[in-house]
RNA sequence: GGGCUUAUAGCUCAGCUGGUUAGAGCGCGCCCCUGAUAAGGGCGAGGUCGGUAGUUCGAAUCUACCUAGGCCCA
């Protein structure tokens, strides 16, 4: 300011003597474009190193990763769960702990040895497993990268250079390792089990190979003559009567393996007397039954519930080839009545039902088909034939000898392979098993279930119940993408041979050269030297290639990690996945744990729900209404997403739609626009040397502080339970009401028009600047970009203590220390309860046209007794409240507002007398009274004396 | 069909062990400002707490059933 010009200041001039916010930290986020620039700065800065350097000695918290499957680009649900993972980390890890996070992926299995076959074609046959094996790996490697890619892109921090990987030698050899664990405590079985099978391509399928297609089959309804003995005492009519079980199937070539019929325990079956014949069947179904044949039942003998008639007869089969024709009555719960006769013809070895109830009762698993779908050796006329085939002969030889009660044909869904497209049938197979009661394993699981801590708690109950009911399991997959499991057979006696040295061979092969090893030509023989048959004492052992099922890899995933990473303790501490792995990851990893070290590889487990659209439906192809992470992030950015991420309760499921997104994206510009405002107030503070000591801060100022304070519990206490959504919420609800609305309008006239060093100024800066200080560390978790960002504009300003080079390394604020409030907080509440009345009596005057900008009003009031005094103590501060020109305390004679909330208070308000300001824009009446500022007011006046003196104080 | 689970304003969420006219933010409508400006501020209108029936002096909060979703099985 030139001294000689200071009489005759233009408008012009009196603004360039305000403190207006400065600031280069632009108010577009751009994030789309930006956050690549951070990512590739934190690459520069080894965050992730630094961060673990930092870190180095304090407690630990190990969140463990489960491996999402190298297939494909990332979707939402896996953007949410690394997203929520890391939010985990960063806070955790702003917290104080040493918090590492090993990213893994699922790398073997069906989907990608799916994907290959599909992409080899017809090429796949002429290849060596090997040669396929070496396709697989390759899809794997590009979606891992791909995938790792996409993560990082998130803000996700971990250890992507050195991620862990099942395929992985020394990941393999733990699952070896692993698989003889279960072989030590003899758990391990081989036994048969349903399933999928096509005869034309002669394999079993999994059931993401399985296609349904309509087909028609024929619907036959079968007599199963049952020896009545047992009713008779109680239903003596049926003495001397032909009395049979009716059941009805659409796989007549299932029969010769009949063994068994089944009953649901609580439906009431009857005993329809047809005249030459007396049929049991379930009541609800007679009628439907009889319709058929277009019968009149004669009567009804009698009716029993199927739970009384479990073991009665036998009932006959109509083939003696299983169990010498003897077919048992047993209970099911899956018998249903909405067709057939409620009376289900069971054959283990063809049905998975059949199965389960086979091996429920102990009965034979009678599978009399070979690999092609004939009928084996010893089925009478039958043997040679293809199953389909033999349909019509069995319906035909049903008829001659009595046993047919009708036949139809039906149309249903069947299942069809996914190459052929031919149907395919169900067969028995010799699997590997995990013996679940063998070594109380079962029970040794439930028991460590209730030691975890599971988030939602109902996490226990599902998982608990699951483990309690689940059947053995079953580990072995005819394939060739995954872990060949290290066992032999017996060329002696055909029977299996697991040996503890030939599974430490196989480990220790698998550690020094991979899986692929067990491929090699002269490798089996290697590893098989010098073992023998347990069974027969043969020496002659052959290979089999099976390979374990992709959820005992993933389940061994931190046994894995322990063997070869330094400083991780058992258990973990967290387990992070989708309500869905209490099926999946948390179950197989639970019962491996349970083997090896007899707890659960966690002591707490956090679930989150789905992601559906904004209508709460699933998101599907189909549906149309998928929306892809890659998406959001190039229209809104990252920090839009992770916002979204952190504002939903992620324990349900959660909605997205576009609106949503629209929502976060403005919720996330006032976070940002409220940090940029106060970086610009405080381009010319520096915090070492100006701020001012917490008890000389103006009231105002140690009153948001104390807000801030609040805040800062209220997110602690959310990170600290995982509770993003609370924390988030806190924070928004910070800016906006706290600061954006309330505090930071209030302080822009001390702000721009006070001399800059004027204290009353650098109260308020230092307000701020604690205020910044501790929300951008409370935003890093979830607005980890732009967290940064503003911690990068918050450094650099002539700081005698710099900061951390980034914000990720920094803690979460601690709370302000502040003199004691005493009454200061009561006080504020309620002069922000008059505030609140006085700017409703400005809007109405507002909206009568006497004011536009508050600035423009005087305000007068009118308050007796207790809130009369308590107004008159804080007479000064009430026009800054406000933000208005005068607030005056006298008698209102036409109040604009009676307030109804506060007794007593009347509210008048009108323009406030004298001139504008030309500086400060407030309305006074002493403008001018300094003849060199002849536009402003005193007050502005003397700050531009004191700006002007401090200059040439300066120079 | 079974196990677990959800349902509070257009959106995202609070609402503790049942207790006065159910809250917040965003959005929306109207208005102000133009010295946070592709910003900022104010006021206001929105909910029969999914439905029904109970328990209770009293229920968004407890019980039963129903409806519509979700995950996992079958």
């Amino acid at each position: 300011m030139a001294g000689n010009a200071i009489g005759a200041m233009a408008p012009s001039d009196l603004k360039a003597t305000l403190n207006l916010p400065r600031t280069d930290f632009p108010m577009k986020a751009d994030l789309p474009r930006r956050e690549p620039r951070l990512l590739e700065a934190w690459d520069r800065l080894d965050i992730h190193a630094a961060i673990r350097k930092g870190r180095a000695g304090r407690p630990r918290f190990v969140l463990h990763d489960g491996p999402p499957y190298a297939n494909g680009h990332i979707h939402l649900g896996q953007t949410l769960n690394k997203i929520l993972k890391d939010m985990v980390v960063k806070s955790r890890t702003m917290m104080g702990f040493d918090a590492p996070y090993v990213p893994g992926w699922d790398c073997h299995g069906l989907p990608i040895e799916h994907q290959v076959d599909k992409d080899l074609g017809p090429k796949k046959t002429a290849m060596t497993p090997l040669q396929i094996r070496a396709a697989c790996r390759a899809y794997a490697e590009k979606y891992i990268a791909i995938q790792r890619d996409e993560f990082r892109r998130l803000g996700v921090f971990g250890e992507w250079e050195k991620p862990y990987l099942t395929l992985d030698p020394a990941y393999e050899a733990t699952i070896v390792e692993q698989i003889g664990r279960f072989a030590e405590h003899g758990n391990l079985y081989r036994d048969k089990r349903a399933v999928h099978w096509c005869p034309q391509c002669a394999t079993a399928l999994a059931e993401a190979e399985v296609e349904y297609e309509n087909r028609v089959s024929p619907s036959i309804y079968v007599r199963f003559p049952l020896a009545t003995a047992a009713l008779e005492t109680k239903f003596p009519a049926l003495a001397g009567r032909k009395v049979a079980v009716l059941i009805w199937t659409t796989t007549p070539w299932t029969l010769p393996a009949n063994v068994a019929i089944a009953l649901h325990p609580d439906f009431e079956y009857q005993l329809v007397d047809l005249g030459d014949e007396v049929l049991l069947l379930a009541a609800d179904l007679v009628p439907a039954v009889m319709a058929v044949r277009k019968l009149q039942p004669r009567g009804i003998i009698g009716s029993l519930r199927g739970r009384e008639l479990e073991g009665v007869g036998p009932a006959q089969a109509p083939y003696p080839f299983a169990a010498g024709g003897v077919s048992r009555l047993v209970l099911a719960e899956y018998v249903t009545r909405d067709t057939g006769t409620g009376a289900v013809h069971t054959a283990p070895g063809h049905g998975m039902d059949d199965f389960v109830t086979g091996r429920k009762y102990g009965l034979p698993i009678f599978s009399p088909v070979d690999d092609r779908g004939r009928f084996i050796e010893g089925l009478g006329p039958f043997t040679g034939m293809k199953v389909f085939d033999a349909n019509a002969s069995i319906v035909a030889d049903l008829e001659a000898r009595g046993l047919l009660f009708h036949a139809a044909t039906v149309t249903h869904t069947y299942p069809h392979c996914w190459r052929c497209k031919q149907p395919i049938i169900f067969r028995a197979t010799e699997q590997w098993w995990i013996a679940l009661d063998h070594g109380d394993l079962r029970r040794r699981s439930l028991q460590a279930i209730d030691r975890v801590r599971w988030i939602p708690p109902g996490g226990s109950l599902r998982i608990g119940g699951m483990i309690g009911t689940r059947p053995d399991w079953c580990i072995s997959r005819q394939r060739v993408w995954g872990v060949p499991l290290p066992f032999a057979f017996c060329g002696g006696c055909g029977r299996e041979v697991v040996d503890r040295d030939f599974i430490a061979r196989t480990a220790q092969l698998f550690r020094e050269r991979g899986s692929d090893a067990w491929f090699e030509p002269g490798a089996f023989a290697r590893l098989a030297a010098g073992v023998r048959c347990p069974h027969c004492a043969g020496t002659d052992l052959q290979a089999r290639n099976e390979i374990v099922d992709v959820w005992f890899e993933s389940g061994v995933s931190y046994l894995a990690l322990l063997a070869t990473r330094r400083g991780y303790d058992w258990p973990s501490d967290l387990y992070l996945e989708g309500s869905d792995q209490h099926r999946g990851w948390f179950h197989s990893s639970l019962l491996i744990a349970v083997n090896d070290r007899g707890t659960a590889p966690y002591t707490s487990v956090l679930t989150h729900g789905f992601t559906l659209d904004g209508t709460g439906r699933k998101m599907s192809k189909s549906l149309g209404n998928v929306i892809a992470p890659q998406e959001v992030i190039k229209q809104h950015g990252g920090d839009v997403l992770r916002l979204w991420v952190a504002t939903v309760d992620f324990l349900e499921d959660m909605r997205l739609s576009p609106e949503i997104l629209t929502r976060n994206a403005e919720a996330y510009r006032k976070i940002r626009n409220t940090c940029r405002f106060i970086l610009g107030n405080l381009a010319d503070f520096n915090p070492a040397r100006q701020t001012l000591p917490a008890e000389r801060l103006e009231e105002v100022d140690r009153w948001a502080l104390h807000q801030l304070n609040e805040t800062i519990e209220r997110v602690r206490a959310a990170y600290d339970a995982y509770e993003f959504h609370l924390a988030s919420q806190a924070i928004h609800r910070f800016c906006t009401v706290t600061l954006s609305a309330l505090y930071l309008d209030i302080l822009k006239d001390r702000l721009y028009t006070s001399a800059p060093d004027a204290p009353a100024r650098r109260s308020a800066q230092t307000a701020m600047r604690s205020i910044l200080d501790a929300l951008v560390r409370m935003m890093a978790p979830i607005l980890c970009f732009t967290a940064e960002e503003v911690w990068q504009h918050l450094q650099g300003r002539g700081d005698d203590a710099p900061l951390a080079d980034s914000v990720h390394t920094a803690l979460l604020p601690d709370p302000v220390a502040l003199p004691a409030p005493g009454d200061l907080l009561a006080r504020w509440t309620r002069l922000l309860e008059v505030r609140e009345e006085v700017l409703k009596a400005l809007e109405l005057c507002r909206a009568g046209g006497t004011i536009g900008n508050s600035l423009e009003a005087q305000v007068l009031l009118q308050a007796d007794g207790d809130l009369g005094t308590f107004l008159r103590r804080h007479e000064t501060l009430l026009p800054d409240l406000f933000i208005v020109s005068r607030v005056s305390l006298q008698p209102v004679a036409t109040p604009t507002v009676t307030s109804e909330r506060l007794a007593g208070l009347a509210i008048g308000v009108e323009r406030a007398p004298g001139g504008k300001c030309e500086r400060c824009w407030r309305m006074t009446t002493d403008i001018g009274s300094d003849p060199a500022f002849a536009t402003a007011c005193g007050r502005c006046a003397t700050a531009m004396r004191s700006i002007a003196a401090t200059r040439r104080g300066d120079a």
